[in-house]
RNA sequence: GGCCCUGUAGCUCAAUUGGUUAGAGUAUCGGACUGUCGAUCCGAGGGUUGCGGGUUCAAGUCCCGUCGGGGUCGCCA
């Protein structure tokens, strides 16, 4: 070993012995005569003390030292007197004083410093990948990142889960995202995907009896990105046989409860809180709310139908509705021009035309529309909305779903501008009964919620010849601040209603054998009652650790054209490679 | 693909309404200093204002295009 201690070990109790460290040069102070340096690896930092009458050799070299140079000192630990202790460092009752000083590599000048405050644009940070990961916070993230796994491991472990690896060469399925393709060189012109889940072989799995199975699986999708999503990401993906779907839910809590309890020290309150999706929709717009603040939206469709104001009922008449928030006690807040501008054009954005308003002053609406509405109705408003003097009320009339879109990005804007919840506080909570099917406008037919093995309930099959809308799913996504933490539902094992489903979405027999018939005929060799969840590990490590986007829990992310700035990918290959694949470019001019 | 923000010294930022030689902190280099811990003090070097075009007597600043980074809508079963 090159040392005999690592940087941040060392204590008071350590003092007269002679140690060897080795680490990062972080900072140093050079006062002509001594010189100190801050001593970083990835346990902590220690001060080691060069002294010129330890050596002029090593003074002389201990002063040519530079930020992220690499070293290892030999040397006692002595105590610091009362007046030099360095509260702020757990290292910080004691010095090393070097003897000797070996430079294994010097550093060129880097481009930003593992202890800057100031952080550099992101592109910097991607692009000396080495040194950000250095530094204190991306190391705690990796390092609840790896706690997090751990685990989760160890849970499903002691609940008999076995884990098990599926292909990450597979095949396409076009459903969903687009694939990732990889070019077959021995199947000419063929192609495998990478997968976007392991979905079809876990369940493969259950028909084969390994009834608890567990994978932390790679994933890759090749969509747009987003704050909260990369091209690829991991899933602590699971499936189970012979459960329903509460055996699931709680199989997942559970796992929740070690997360909250170790690594918060918090008791989980379980069960968690269940809404259903239709509920969820009805009160906060959306199937992934925050829970960390009320705010709920508040319908007054009925209250404005005979009303003056021609925007409310026109949009009433034509089967649209009319609902809002009630933001407390910041009738004064914001300015007409924020109103007017910020607000409109946030909820435009969702597809809204406007944005209404009123202030309450005297159990009365104040506005510049307030004129429209007769002091009755502004009566019966006020008090829908639980409207108290000094409370700010917020409208959208429109067709049903962009008033749900519009409203919930404003209630998620006012909630973090107005600071209405803890950002330490997690609010967990499982949105259930997805609908199974939604009607896809442009393409005239009827789209998978959830994805096309789910099962729906089976007091909602008579929905299928009357109103597939009605048909709920038994599907369950774990939502937590807003993020969609976990997704799952309860699989088709009754070939019967699989057909059914197949018939519904309009995948003819030969379709659906071509696309995924090896998951078919599995299960028609004796498939028990199964179903999973997987859950997003990065959004998970994010919550955790607060971060606001996943890129600061992965080690090498990739920017949001995808590309890795670190390694230059995707790049360019040697046409010799394209040659052995048979492919010819086709690029746009 | 749409919309919004952004790009000035290695880094973080400034630069009045379009107007003189584009500044500051930090980093780097040199010097001073024996107890600092964001060390301090003195000095020096460091710029194709992302790139290309345009308007103008004059462009970091205005216009068009383009590239990179970020946010978001579409998209993401």
């Amino acid at each position: 070993m090159l040392r005999s201690h690592n940087c941040g070990e060392l204590r008071k109790s350590n003092v007269g012995e002679t140690v060897q460290l080795c680490g990062w040069v972080d900072s140093y102070r050079d006062h002509g005569g001594v010189v100190f340096i801050d001593l970083r690896d990835r346990y902590g930092k220690t001060q080691v003390v060069f002294r010129p009458e330890e050596g002029s050799e090593v003074h002389i070299e201990g002063r040519h030292l530079r930020s992220e140079d690499v070293i290892q000192v030999a040397g006692e630990v002595v105590p610091r007197t009362e007046k030099d202790v360095n509260p702020k460092m757990v290292t910080g009752e004691i010095d090393v004083r070097v003897r000797e000083l070996k430079v294994f590599s010097k550093s060129k000048t880097p481009p930003f410093e593992p202890r800057t405050q100031d952080l550099p644009n992101e592109e910097l940070r991607l692009k000396y990948r080495f040194i950000d990961l250095r530094r204190e916070e991306l190391r705690k993230a990796m390092i609840l990142r790896h706690k997090l796994t751990k685990l989760a491991r160890d849970y499903f472990d002691e609940q008999g889960f076995l884990d098990i690896e599926t292909p990450i060469l597979g095949k396409s399925t076009p459903e969903g995202a687009r694939d990732y393709l990889v070019p077959s060189r021995v199947h000419e012109g063929e192609f495998y995907a990478l997968p976007q889940s392991p979905q079809i072989f876990k369940q493969i799995l259950m028909v084969a009896g390994y009834d608890r199975y567990i994978q932390i699986a790679k994933c890759f999708r090749d969509e747009d990105l987003r704050a909260d999503r990369q091209p690829e990401f991991t899933q602590i993906d699971l499936e189970m046989s012979f459960v329903e779907q509460d055996d699931v839910l709680s199989m997942v809590e559970g796992l929740l409860a070690v997360w909250m309890k170790e690594l918060r020290g918090v008791d989980l309150q379980l069960p968690l809180p269940r809404l259903s999706h239709a509920e969820a929709m009805e009160r906060f717009g959306t199937d992934k709310p925050d829970l960390r603040f009320g705010m709920e939206i508040v319908e007054i469709t009925d209250l404005v139908a005979d009303s003056d104001f021609g925007v409310f009922k026109n949009v009433v008449g034509s089967g649209g509705r009319v609902r809002g928030l009630n933001v407390k006690g910041v009738g004064d807040r914001y300015s007409r021009r924020v109103l007017d501008n910020d607000m409109k054009n946030l909820v435009g954005e969702h597809g809204a035309k406007g944005l209404a308003y009123f202030k309450v002053v005297g159990g009365k609406l104040e506005s510049s529309i307030a004129k429209f509405f007769n002091e009755e109705q502004q009566k019966a408003i006020v008090e829908r909305m639980q409207g108290e003097d000094g409370d700010l009320l917020l409208y959208v009339a429109d067709q049903p779903d962009v008033t749900s879109a519009a409203l919930a990005a404003l209630r998620n804007h006012l909630g973090k501008d107005l600071e209405l919840y803890d950002p330490q506080e997690m609010a967990i909570a499982w949105i259930l009964e997805f609908p199974l099917v939604t009607w896809n406008e442009d393409e005239q037919r009827w789209d998978a919620e959830h994805h096309m093995f789910c099962n729906p309930f089976e007091e909602d099959l008579e929905y299928f010849v009357t109103d597939p809308s009605k048909i709920r799913a038994r599907s369950y996504d774990l939502v937590c601040n807003g993020y969609e933490g976990a997704s799952g539902s309860i699989r088709i094992h009754d070939t019967k209603i699989q057909q059914q489903v197949f018939d519904l979405l309009k995948i003819d027999p030969e379709e659906a054998e071509e696309r995924f018939g090896f998951l078919l005929e599995a299960l028609r060799y004796g498939a028990p009652p199964h179903g999973g969840v997987a859950l997003g590990l990065d959004r998970w490590v994010m919550l955790f650790s607060m971060y606001d986007n996943i890129r600061d829990v992965i080690a090498f992310p990739k920017t949001q054209k995808a590309s890795d700035l670190l390694s230059g990918a995707p790049s360019e290959v040697d046409p010799k490679q394209l040659r052995d694949l048979h492919i010819k470019l086709d690029l746009p001019k």
